[in-house]
DNA sequence: TAAAAAAGATGATCAACATCATCTTTTCCC
DNA sequence: GGGAAAAGATGATGTTGATCATCTTTTTTA
């Protein structure tokens, strides 16, 4: 085995997270090859030594916090606990916040690449359903509190989450983005029981 | 003046026309100058005749049926009466109906092409915004019922329209995609207030 | 220390595409 | 009918990019 053991490994990783980060920005067809081999150091060349296609890289490079136990992008300020017993709003407040409205590259890629991936192909397609999948997972049996939301309840508020913050990223005026992820944190909150005790004081059986 | 006075402008709205369908199916960059105007029964370089480049055209295309009064290309067997008292409602069933989500070429841009346009610059997220304006502004405004959501829920219930088409569109799996639709459906018409005495039997003033 | 073999580097190929300069056709007005 | 001028057609141009064949470097094992 020439070249130290787990060098192709690292090597390897380094390419996809190198590629996450210039794919959420720029898309799928905004990055070359290329573009990305440099910014890992390397050379075009050897790109098909790791991967067989840029599409087979692209269905890699979007994992998010939710499939990746290693997930060490956050967003600047804001940590998930993963075992706290109220992961689902931790999630809804980080998902819908300011900081991860504004990176971009360290953006899940739900958010970045929907409409990306929509035309990618099954495999592309496939990787975006298991991050989904993950994410309601977590919104509906991730806490061990004793109030869950129900699965329709879960795959609402997951599409508030990534709906609201793809409208947001889409929109020019900042204010708007703003009123759009204000709005659909304070729905999601409600949507899943976790909005007792907010600040906004509110009955408490209501109907939305 | 030269050929027939309006042609001119059929013209542009051909182009304009085919555009939109192409960029909804291919994306911005899945699209050349090249085979839109091949499809508008032109030849490449008349292009510039009417645009300045194609990103202009790109945000002409952003339309959709919430700003474009003549919008005609509605989805198979999906009416909406623009003057109907429960207008609400039946946006948020059309958009989220299977028809919407199989029609690609004639979806809303907002479902097709979020993250295209969040890197396509100002003006195309300009268009993006307005077209999500007229959406909010007629789920808030848009019936003479005397029930109207307030903005935080309208907000919440495009997101919710928008998000969930998204999804479904992204995921490989047509179960999945189906479900998705059905829950948003679901919520969003208990948020607007528009779920009296419908299928489902429910509790009159219950807690999402 | 030498050979093997994997990882990476180099250079080429082939195709696409946005944009532009320059013709050609089509009508309208006189 | 004839000319003007707009609309459209034609043919570059220059760039970029995915992929591949082939070369070079690295390091391990015998």
């Amino acid at each position: 085995m020439p070249y130290p053991s787990g060098h192709r490994d690292m090597t390897r990783a380094t390419i996809i997270r190198v590629a996450r980060r210039l794919f959420n920005r720029f898309g799928f067809d905004g990055v070359s090859v290329g573009q990305i081999m440099a910014e890992a150091g390397l050379t075009h060349g050897g790109f098909y030594r790791h991967f067989r296609s840029k599409s087979d890289l692209y269905a890699e490079a979007l994992q998010c916090f939710f499939t990746d136990p290693g997930w060490d992008n956050n967003w600047e300020g804001i940590e998930i606990d993963r075992d706290a017993a109220d992961i689902g709003p931790q999630i809804v407040r980080a998902y819908l916040s300011r900081q991860h409205f504004e990176s971009i590259e360290n953006s899940c890629p739900m958010v970045a690449l929907p409409s990306d991936v929509a035309r990618n192909g099954e495999s592309a397609k496939r990787a975006y359903e298991t991050v989904f999948r993950a994410m309601v997972d977590i919104l509906q049996n991730g806490s061990r509190a004793n109030q869950h939301p129900d699965r329709t309840a879960a795959l609402a508020i997951a599409a508030l989450c990534v709906g609201g913050m793809v409208i947001a990223r889409a929109s020019e005026d900042r204010g708007l983005a703003d009123q759009v992820r204000d709005a659909c944190t304070e729905v999601a909150l409600r949507l899943g029981g976790w909005d007792e005790g907010r600040d906004r004081a509110r009955p408490r059986r209501r109907p939305l």
